[in-house]
DNA sequence: TGATAACTTGACTAAATGTTAAAATGTTAA
DNA sequence: TTAACATTTTAACATTTAGTCAAGTTATCA
């Protein structure tokens, strides 16, 4: 039986540890396209799907990080990895609002290396499938349904909720008690992240709140510039 | 070239069993540290970095769960793995809430014991960084959650941090006890390197201190001309 | 001791968020 | 097909949050 093999697309400018690094990820088993710079990398992202993405983050014209945000722009699932010298740590904030999924620091160990990019695959894999299968979430006093799309209060009459009241609620569920960037639902619930979108979303975001205060326990609490949090107190 | 071997807490009251456990990791290349109670345990694990606990569960004074309560208060990233004598269901259960890493049920078999070992302490040490712990700092009696910007003292309310302090207290926390340069923080925060921008990081640094002086042995040096320090006396 | 760097405070501007209501759009059943 | 209703978007205005700058004070260094 022939597995297909997993793609990767590496964005690196150095020749010389590009073309190491792409011949030891394909002697073992990945498909490797390697772009020289961030434009062709972008060029070659938007061709093909990719399964994981490596990316350098110091490269002339146009770095790693601008890169991973036209990634993100065209697919919020795919993973990204980011590729810094070492002791560059203050850089990992950045990354991580871009949606990285890790850090290799230069040099690195290829065993490590190997192994991170396997568990980055098969954690994206699992993490979209269960994320995919969860439709009920006790908040706080509150059972949500997602699939009927409706809001129970301890055991009275459930409220119904439209579509964008639950993909969001939903979205803050799966973030319980963590941030849920604004960025995301918009490019999740309204696939699209303008001025106009974001408004409404604030609109349902106030809708949210009206429903949940019969718990006083529980709260949607804003990151200015950052998103959302579903807490519940104790 | 000589690896440093990893260094193992064990805990274990019964001496035979204890004594022969610790024999086979050390012919294993494990560097084992044997206490023989849970208070014995707790003092050892001050006194050094261990890249795993293994802790028996049933033992006189101080039982397992409880010693490693106390090892994840001090540490929250330190594997635990728990031996007993038979795997009870709540007990798991009670175990995997204090962080427990993994099981092992007594009496075991010992090529089984080696692997899980090494696995545990593996995944610790390729876990990814976006997990978390570039995010969380302990400073001094402090705990600053960068992702969701927020500063907390002992157990009491969280403080809320505006992008700008986040940053900047991260940063200083990245560099803990050694010099944080004016500059850096100038580029990476500010991305401008200007006496306006200088002014304002006072500005913020003030603000940091004002936070920070709960907690006399927390302070914000200056090293005049150079930037500065976050320090931590004990 | 004079020059420069660091610190503090508060006023001001800009941007993001909260809230409500009206307008536009979508949906459903008679 | 359309009337009634549900949902979503847009608009308007209020409020909060964040950042910058100016000006005066204090500390440090040579």
């Amino acid at each position: 039986m022939e597995a297909i093999n997993k793609k990767i697309l590496l964005v690196e400018d150095d020749p010389n540890f590009g073309t190491v690094l792409r011949d030891y990820l394909t002697m073992n088993d990945y498909d490797v396209v390697h772009a020289k710079n961030g434009m062709e990398g972008f060029e070659k992202f938007k061709k093909d799907d990719y399964d994981l993405c490596i990316l350098d983050v110091m490269m002339p014209y146009k770095d790693g990080f601008t890169l991973a945000k036209e990634i993100r722009e065209k697919n919020t699932d795919v993973p990204i990895v980011f590729l810094t010298a070492k002791a560059m740590k203050e850089d990992v904030l950045k990354g991580y609002k871009v949606g990285a999924d890790d850090y290799l620091n230069k040099p690195f160990d290829s065993e490590v290396l190997l192994m991170k990019i396997k568990a980055i695959i098969q954690r994206k894999a699992t993490e979209t499938i269960s994320d995919s299968k969860q439709f009920e979430f006790t908040i706080g006093r509150f059972h949500l349904n997602s699939k009927l799309r409706f809001l129970r209060f301890d055991d009275g009459e459930p409220v119904k909720l439209s579509p964008k009241e639950n993909e969001l609620l939903r979205l803050l569920a799966l973030h319980e008690n963590d941030l849920m960037p604004r960025e995301l639902a918009l490019t999740k619930i309204w696939r699209d992240d303008n001025y106009f979108t974001s408004r409404s979303m604030d609109v349902y975001i106030a809708k949210l709140r009206k429903y949940l205060k019969l718990d006083e326990k529980v709260e949607i609490l804003n990151i200015h510039g950052e998103g959302f949090r579903l807490v519940i107190n104790n």
